[in-house]
DNA sequence: GCATTTTATCAAGGCTTTATTAAATCCCTA
DNA sequence: TAGGGATTTAATAAAGCCTTGATAAAATGC
């Protein structure tokens, strides 16, 4: 069963791609803002985004940017929506990151060779992974929690982006410069020292013992590993 | 065996990639400039496409929005190499498609480090060698742990590079000067001594009898050998 | 065997990297 | 817009590693 989220705020296109896509067997939702947008994406999980470029709110570009640049929604197809003229030179010269777009107006049938045609390139589709566990450690991506032997861990945003990204890669040393690249984004600003005290609040919340951590172990000289 | 294409017109830059990728156990392909970049992209089917940003021709960010077009390149993973401070930066940040950024200048372990998170990522990638083994001695090196029998032994930085580019040789002399550019660098400032003296920590730690090493054979006026 | 060259070993100083804490700043929410 | 948590910076302490230089030992050539 593929699951196509539509992110249109033109109510009466939506429901006619809606009801050509239901025709065929997809799954449909609809969003008609960006945010709304983004966070049925992040819930959903859909196996395809129909996006228009003109959104209120958070527009179609960005979303775009903001999909692509998550691991757990990067690989999800996008199928962008634009009107003619002006925008087709964004999305193909600054490169939007969709996977095809298709410009107004256009046919139902054209649009769905397209759909067709994106499914078909998109890799096998990762199985979603929503709990990453180690020992004790439990962690709804989701649902962003943590539970330390079946209690809540508060963690605050950055050191849920850190552990998650750590625990992705258990046994592998990751070097500030990557993790400040995945947590903090590819621009990112800060002192490579910050990702210093991150890890220190974290073991705090994480390790039996902070001051002897077992599962986020420093590498002298490399960075940090998440051992387990 | 994975297959890496680095697309750079700086040939310094791309011999010490290659050169570190090769060292590495990878096939290394070369282009300096975008269209035969993009050729050999179609002919060659990395696994890996390292890309400058900048280049002569067809500039890199079209080249990476011709191969995530292309559904027999799509899936390839790219690596972006990027100035920082120029305006690139902006053209970047609206997602070009690329899997990963390293911004210049950039320190080969970095980039080595980035090669390998990306590829470990990657759909469908090629199984890529993590693992060095020598009789009870195994080496993990995304982990950059050792174990002897078993056990781990904790290494420094240094003697870990020191034992994985002697366990990648195995057999094969290696002298002072190509250690020292190896593993320290080929800027490197120390005095070829210093070679010995880790050496000498190595051997203390994975040989049964440090006196009388099996493992790191010494070659009288040349250097030294890895067995096994 | 003797002189010379090369390697082994050791310990200490110097340097780099990381840990830790507190304070400053940012940012969201009420 | 004030309060409060989150994030970042800065400063200092602590830890660990690397290099060096000296000396001993071993190998080589004569």
């Amino acid at each position: 069963m593929t699951k196509v989220l539509i992110i249109e705020d033109e109510v009466t296109l939506a429901n006619n791609l809606a009801d050509k896509l239901r025709s065929e067997g997809f799954t449909v939702i609809t969003s008609v803002d960006g945010e709304d947008g983004l966070e049925k994406v992040r819930a959903e999980h859909p196996d395809l985004i129909v996006l228009d470029i003109m959104l209120p709110g958070l527009d179609g570009l960005s979303l775009c940017r903001i999909v692509r640049r998550d691991s757990a929604t990067s690989h999800i197809p996008i199928i962008m929506l634009t009107a003619r003229g002006t925008e087709v030179d964004k999305i193909v010269g600054l490169e939007s990151g969709a996977d095809d777009y298709v410009v107004k107006p256009f046919a139902l049938g054209e649009f769905l060779a397209r759909v067709r045609a994106v499914m078909r390139r998109a890799p096998g589709r990762p199985v979603l992974q929503d709990e990453l566990v180690s020992n004790d450690l439990q962690v709804s991506l989701t649902g962003r929690r943590v539970f330390k032997g079946g209690d809540e861990i508060k963690l605050s945003n950055k050191e849920f982006d850190l552990l998650t990204e750590l625990m992705r890669n258990r046994g592998v040393v990751l070097s500030r410069d990557l993790i400040l690249t995945k947590v903090w984004g590819y621009d990112y600003f800060v002192d490579k020292r910050t990702v210093d005290v991150h890890i220190r609040w974290l073991r705090e919340k994480i390790e039996q013992d902070a001051s002897n951590p077992r599962r986020i172990v420093t590498v002298r000289g490399v960075g940090y590993r998440f051992e387990g």
